[in-house]
DNA sequence: TTTTGAGTTGTTCGA
DNA sequence: GTCGAACAACTCAAA
């Protein structure tokens, strides 16, 4: 067997792969040198937002940093932190412990695509994969044009051979030499309300919570996941954000589950969850082959929607003030908690965009703000999705009523009363449209509308109407090639 | 090249 | 209350 040349040390440079097990820009580093170094560079022009109170996103980085640096020194090693502009940093680190090499995991997002190439002219920097379970450049169709369209993306992605077996974490980590190493971000941590606690560790006690066991909820995962008063989804998303998993690491947990599925309710579930990830992936793809759906509607057609700048609109919106129960429940849940399932996002995004007629950008960087899931390409790629402005985007006819989709999955009224405290004693029938509520009605459950909770600020039906006179109007008007 | 089938997540209307 | 059709036409992907 061959021999690489054995270098004596390389940087492990960590940036949005948090984890131990599975990784394959640490065992390529271990694998090439006897000292490796694990390294995170706080670098805050690049790292969305400067510190704030009650920032989450960040808060979550924070603590998951500090829970891998006690994880790596159970292991003989130990994260070394720095601050300022990566390139000089790393310039530094190699200048001072003689490495020869930086290990990281390839990012897709555009801007990260840009700076590493950047800094791999002046600097030793190997990529190694692990976001995805297949590359973007892996799942493409015959002539080597990438996919627009989920469902062939699927059956492209399912039809390639399977990917190499999970890494195991390793055991013992060789002892990085004393470098200088300054705590960062220190001081955040997450607020009470964040039912989240970062890590490797929490990471695979959810997933094994979600998919073992005799009748684990990944069973019932294809019927219940958009059921918003019961918590049958993994909640995985956060840590797969953060790499605290790998998605070849959940993808091979459900994969176990379908084998002990007995019946087709079970394989359904597990079919469905793993559609999920492979959403994940087609989303990675559609922004690695197209980097400018950050900036404008994936859709020409649809570059000129008469957008409304309503400030007021979006303000209640973000506070959970527009009169629709699920609309509110879920802005305040993503406001308490930094996270939202699926379902409810689709619902408060479509009110934004539909209902308010507000530019889904506006939506987009909200929820970046605000979830500690947040990854560009998920989060733009569900946004173009509800605006009809995306790849594989719903027609545009298809406005969610929020009375319609707040009864389907909240029957009972249970998840907008979790959030809504002055809906508590509105009866069911009203839950989720209490402006229909006779006046003495209201006084009785102690939830006058317009006094304990807001009227709506639209009429459903008219916006409605509304939005689709205006995107028919801009389809029409984008027929002319008339770009921006 | 041409043709054909298909396309995550919905709502409303009228029978 | 339930059910099926209509809602537009377009683009993508593959045969």
């Amino acid at each position: 067997m061959l021999e690489t040349h054995k270098m004596d040390t390389a940087l492990w440079w960590i940036r949005r792969d948090l984890r131990l097990g599975d990784n394959q820009a640490l065992a390529a580093a271990l694998d090439q040198a006897g000292t490796v170094i694990p390294v995170f560079v706080y670098d805050s022009k690049r790292l969305m937002a400067p510190p704030a109170p009650g920032y989450k996103p960040l808060a979550f980085l924070a603590e998951g940093l500090r829970r891998l640096d006690a994880d790596l020194r159970a292991r003989g090693s130990r994260l070394i932190f720095r601050a300022g502009e990566s390139a000089t940093q790393l310039a530094c680190l190699l200048a001072e412990t003689g490495a020869g090499a930086i290990w990281a995991e390839e990012e897709i997002a555009p801007a990260q695509r840009e700076h590493d190439a950047k800094l791999a002219e002046t600097l030793p920097l190997c990529l190694a994969g692990g976001l995805t379970i297949h590359p973007p450049d892996a799942v493409r169709r015959a002539g080597g044009r990438p996919y627009a369209v989920y469902s062939p993306y699927r059956r492209a992605w399912q039809a390639l051979p399977a990917t190499g077996l999970v890494l195991a974490a390793p055991a013992r980590l060789p002892v990085p030499p004393t470098v200088a190493s300054r705590p960062i971000l220190d001081e955040l941590t997450l607020p009470a309300g964040v039912p989240f606690r970062p890590g490797e560790t929490e990471a695979h006690h959810r997933l094994q919570a979600f998919s073992e066991g005799s009748s684990p909820a990944i069973f019932r995962y294809a019927e219940l996941r958009d059921r918003l008063d019961l918590d049958v989804t993994s909640q995985l998303s956060p840590y797969l954000r953060h790499g605290m998993i790998s998605a070849r690491q959940a993808a091979a947990g459900a994969s176990a589950a379908a084998e002990v599925a007995s019946d087709d309710e079970a394989r359904q579930g597990v079919d469905a969850w793993l559609a999920e990830l492979i959403w994940r992936e087609f989303f990675v793809s559609v922004l690695y082959h197209w980097p400018d759906v950050t900036k404008q509607s994936f859709n020409p057609r649809l570059r000129q929607v008469s957008w409304h700048a309503d400030q007021e609109g979006f303000d209640a919106w973000c506070r959970g003030r527009t009169g629709y129960p699920v609309v509110d429940a879920a802005m305040r849940q993503l406001a308490h908690t930094g996270w939202l399932p699926n379902r409810a996002r689709m619902i408060a995004a479509s009110f934004l965009v539909k209902d308010l007629m507000i530019d889904w950008r506006w939506g987009e960087r909200w929820f970046m703000e605000q979830l500690i899931d947040g990854d560009q390409a998920a989060n733009n790629g569900g946004w173009q999705w509800v605006a009809g402005t995306g790849t594989d985007a719903a027609p545009y006819f298809r406005v969610f009523n929020p009375v319609t989709q707040g009864r389907r999955h909240d029957p009972a009224g249970t998840y907008v009363r979790r959030w809504l405290p002055e809906l508590a004693r509105v009866p069911d029938t009203y839950v989720h449209a209490p402006w229909q509520m006779p006046a003495e009605m209201q006084q009785a459950a102690g939830c006058v509308v317009g006094r304990d909770y807001p009227a709506p600020i639209v009429d459903h039906a008219l916006a409605r109407d509304r939005a689709l006179a205006a995107y028919s109007h801009a389809w029409q008007a984008g027929n002319g090639r008339s770009g921006p």
